[in-house]
DNA sequence: CTGTCAATACCGACCGGTTGGTATGTTGCA
DNA sequence: TGCAACATACCAACCGGTCGGTATTGACAG
């Protein structure tokens, strides 16, 4: 009687994903219990562990989901060989419209970054060095060979950006004025007139 | 026996709130017991119920600490009635400093601002609106007059402000190479000379 | 086409431990 | 004697996680 067994049979594990990044994102992790992602998703206990190890994978999926597309994005824009400037201005682009397209994922990964520090997520927590790294690398040489004005230092223009898109979660609406692109936009402009300015 | 009763009766519960924020700062809201915050501050659990009505108020005392000085830094710079570059010099060297100073408390408030929407946050939550919107509108007239260039929205820079600052605890560390008067130079320098750059 | 069987998908009761919070002292000072 | 300032013992609720069980499926044999 009613639905198959295997009708949903793929859809489940994305079913108990993506309401555990719901909750997550309006509760908070710790906040949320695995009885409230279940009843959300429609499933069991015993469903959710027969797909996730423990809670904690939950989170560590959308880590992997949320940084897996910003890295590779990164790697396509990096290995076009452009000029700093075309370049900045991709990977504010990539960053903020990969963000917010999105935002629950993005939202629950920001807001618990830093509450993990388990063996689990030090792989993770490597590649996003490793991506704001890449970013003061872009900002340091340019401004080495004088493209980039030295009106801030590369560690300050990053976290300027990264700030951005780290608390997009908490003022961006997708049914707001601002269309994504719009705010990469600004952003990047905002960034580069330092930038490029001449002392 | 030992140290009298009153003798720390001050002291006893700026432990509490010490050590609680401590944790929060470390652990996180959710993740901290109660019963690890009176280990810490040498006190029990009948000692801290004695202060405080529930584990909540400790992190609402805390937003009272950290918006409450910020809020009036702000207004007595405001009442300056200085020109846009000055104030908006000061508005970022004043939240940037004075987030490092408090850092400890700090980090627990922008790391769990939005874990909390309860009926006694409110009123913090709308002084915090009030502070964003201050700087918002220094912007917008600054550009309507035509002091501050277009070059992005009032929007975007508040967030670029706010977002370097929320942020701060991630990577500043007092006693790393950047001093506190240095980041907010910097910050200040980039968002000034963007907003100050002629078409 | 049918019967067998192992594997997969999923259920729901249950467990030990921990949680925020409280009820009831006890102590020192005024 | 009274009252603020704590300490101690304790609780009901809930937590993440486990486990024995069952329905469904696909592969294979006859």
């Amino acid at each position: 009687m009613g639905r198959s067994r295997t009708e949903g049979a793929a859809g489940v594990r994305e079913r108990i994903l993506a309401a555990a990044c719901a909750l997550f994102a309006e509760q908070g992790y710790d906040a949320t219990s695995v009885q409230q992602v279940v009843d959300r998703a429609g499933v069991t206990k015993g469903g959710l562990y027969h797909y996730f190890g423990a809670k904690e994978d939950l989170l560590v999926e959308m880590y992997r989901t949320v940084f897996g597309e910003r890295l590779a994005a990164l790697d396509r824009i990096l290995e076009q060989g452009r000029d700093p400037e075309w370049t900045l201005r991709a990977i504010i682009d990539d960053i903020v419209v990969g963000t917010a397209a999105m935002m629950t994922e993005s939202a629950a990964v920001s807001r618990e970054l830093a509450h993990m520090d388990s063996a689990r997520t030090q792989r993770l927590q490597a590649d996003w060095r490793r991506y704001q790294e890449a970013v003061r690398a872009l900002i340091r040489d340019a401004q080495a060979a004088g493209v980039f004005a030295a009106v801030a230092s590369p560690e300050l223009v990053s976290w300027s950006i990264f700030g951005v898109t780290t608390t997009l979660h908490t003022w961006f609406r997708p049914d707001g004025p601002k269309r994504a692109e719009q705010i990469a936009h600004e952003l990047a402009d905002l960034v580069l007139t330092g930038l490029k300015s001449r002392p």
